[in-house]
RNA sequence: GCGCCCGUAGCUCAGUUGGAUAGAGCGUUAGAUUCCGGUUCUAAAGGCCGGGGGUUCGACUCCCUCCGGGCGCACCA
């Protein structure tokens, strides 16, 4: 409907002023829905350019205005110059048909069609499982990724890693300590050393493979730590599984040594005069780009930051010839990025390319009290544990309901106990009852499965309300991938469940005659469709029985 | 001290690129339905949108300032 009245407004305007609008027009869903289904504001944003006022630029609008009566049945002025339009009924019937016919497609669109799109989050190390607070990384990442998908662009999920430094190092010889203590050695961990139960789990599992013939191994020997490494990956990959999130690539950030890429990053800004050399490290003049301090890219001992390899890779993803390049990160990586960004520019890189995404912490509430979770420490709460107890569906969907800028309080307990009254049941819920609903009137009027449905049998105000909500999920799917914010679409849904059952509670169908029995089967299909498809994008099961 | 995020109903939060009378859920109160599926619906109460300035036809939204909370400001990742 959009497109179609840009398109009569745009002739009316060149009636009355004599030349094309070139402007965009803004249309919009008025919050109250006496002012109609659709209004738009361009009499006001006009007064300006027209120096007349709104009201009597919108008057001489109107009254050029050419429509077809099967689309809009009424137009009209209110308000400091808005035009509202109200839609016909006919025409939202034919839209209800073209979402049954859409089915499992309805709701795509192509907003970013033709887009190749590189989304990196998780990116955790590979020193111990997803936590909790991994997780609203991994679902936001996965979800926003699934919106783009929805608009058409080409995404691909990649999961940026760095299996050598410090922290590896240390995890290798406290796999070490495990298995000697294991074989009755008294040994301790390494100072700052790992001291979760999985470790221990890791070294049975080379005690197994080799009995004691590591005895002999240095604590630093790769094997322990390509051990742990191995089985914590693994580890990783099956609880994004669980999750329903699979990715299409890992990065090493080591390939971007091996390939000359950060050697090659250097040089270029050395090239630029954007580097110089300074108490034997070596300095990024990010002072020239409003930054108080210089920044350390590769230090005395020679060993980069971690700001090196993170420009070069982003510069490998440009050069991978990505349109966009999404970066999901948390909140305290916030002062990191703009030196990525002020590298990538310098490079002659158009920095528009680069997106990224900070979402606040999650600060956990385990026992009714706030903890610091700290991997090398082995205190937190797993994903897996979450899961365990609550299932895949209500983690999800507990990391998406809010923005992502806010903070998100997670209370262990009350996901816990969220079971039955957590809001994600009230999404599926009214999906199972509709297909109840369903089966039952195909059993009960079997012969409207064979003959054309007349959909101007829905009257009732409840389903013509129904059927114009239904017909926002393209747009709501485009404005929650355009801003990258899922929780657009839960709030849509959360609108079509309470719609769906206004209609359950004023409606029936079992019982009534056949025609609109048959309609008002029509329309539930095409908001069990709906929901199916809201459902998938947020990766959440859309059950047909609970 | 500097930078970023947040401050909206008792609680948890929405609020589309600046639009018309600021919304929902939970909780409270009063009703309806007892049904096609137990987790349903309707209504009421509840607000100086943290405070104060500014920008304009119009501000929860943009700018400035102050207050309050969080995070970040390493030759750690």
């Amino acid at each position: 409907m959009k497109p179609y009245l840009t398109e009569i407004l745009n002739k009316a305007f060149t009636k009355i002023a004599g030349e094309p609008l070139n402007a965009p027009i803004n249309i919009e869903k008025p919050r109250d829905a006496s002012h109609g289904d659709a209004a738009t504001n361009l009499a006001m944003t006009l007064a300006g350019r027209l120096k007349k006022a709104p009201r009597k630029i919108a008057e001489e609008l109107v009254d050029a205005l050419e429509y077809d009566s099967t689309h809009i049945t009424d137009v009209e002025i209110a308000g400091p110059g808005f035009i509202n339009f109200r839609f016909a009924d006919g025409w939202l019937f034919n839209q209800l048909s073209d979402i049954i016919a859409s089915g499992s497609d309805y709701g795509k669109t192509d907003g970013a069609k033709g887009k190749k799109v590189l989304i990196e989050f998780v990116s955790a190390n590979p020193t111990g499982p997803l936590t909790v607070g991994h997780g609203r990384n991994a679902v936001l990442g996965d979800t926003i990724a699934r919106l783009l998908e929805w608009t058409g662009a080409d995404v691909q999920r990649e999961y940026y890693f760095n299996n050598a430094g410090r922290q590896m190092r240390l995890l290798g010889q406290s796999v070490y300590t495990r298995y000697a203590q294991q074989h009755g050695v008294d040994c301790e961990l390494p100072e700052g050393g790992y001291e979760g139960e999985y470790i221990g789990d890791i070294a049975a599992g080379l005690k197994e493979a080799y009995g004691d013939g590591l005895l002999q191994k240095e604590p630093t020997d790769a094997i322990f730590k390509e051990a742990a490494e191995s089985a914590i990956f693994d580890d990783i990959k099956k609880t994004l599984g669980r999750m329903q999130i699979e990715m299409d690539s890992y990065f090493n950030e080591h390939t971007l040594y091996e390939s000359g890429d950060i050697e090659s990053v250097v040089n270029r800004l050395r090239d630029k005069d954007l580097v110089y050399d300074a108490d034997g490290a070596v300095w990024f003049k990010t002072t020239e780009f409003g930054k108080e301090k210089d920044t350390v890219l590769i230090k005395s001992i020679g060993e980069p930051t971690y700001r090196l390899p993170d420009i070069a890779y982003h510069i490998n993803k440009l050069d991978r010839g990505y349109d966009l390049c999404i970066d999901i990160f948390g909140a305290d990586h916030i002062a990191t990025y703009p030196d990525v960004v002020s590298a990538v520019k310098a490079l002659g890189y158009d920095a528009d390319r680069i997106d990224v995404q900070v979402y606040q912490f999650v600060s956990i509430v385990k026992d009714g009290i706030p903890f610091k979770m700290s991997t090398r420490k082995a205190n937190f709460v797993t994903l897996d544990e979450l899961m365990d107890e609550v299932g895949s569906d209500v983690t999800r969907f507990f990391f998406l309901m809010r923005t992502p800028g806010t903070h998100l309080e997670f209370d262990i307990a009350e996901a816990k106990e969220a079971g039955e009254k957590n809001p994600v049941y009230y999404l599926q819920y009214a999906h199972a009852r509709i297909q109840s609903i369903l089966r039952k009137a195909a059993e009960e009027y079997p012969e409207i499965l064979t003959q054309d449905t007349d959909l101007s049998n829905l009257t009732h105000e409840t389903e013509i309300n129904l059927i114009k909500l239904l017909l926002q999920f393209p747009e709501t799917n485009e404005t929650a991938a355009k801003h990258r914010e899922p929780h657009r679409l839960i709030a849509y849904l959360n609108d079509i469940a309470a719609q769906f059952h206004k209609f359950y509670h004023d409606c029936r169908i079992l019982g009534e005659p056949a025609n609109v029995a048959s309609a008002r089967t029509s329309l539930l299909k095409a908001v069990v469709t709906v929901m199916a498809n809201g459902l998938t994008i947020l990766g959440i099961s859309a059950p047909d029985k609970m």
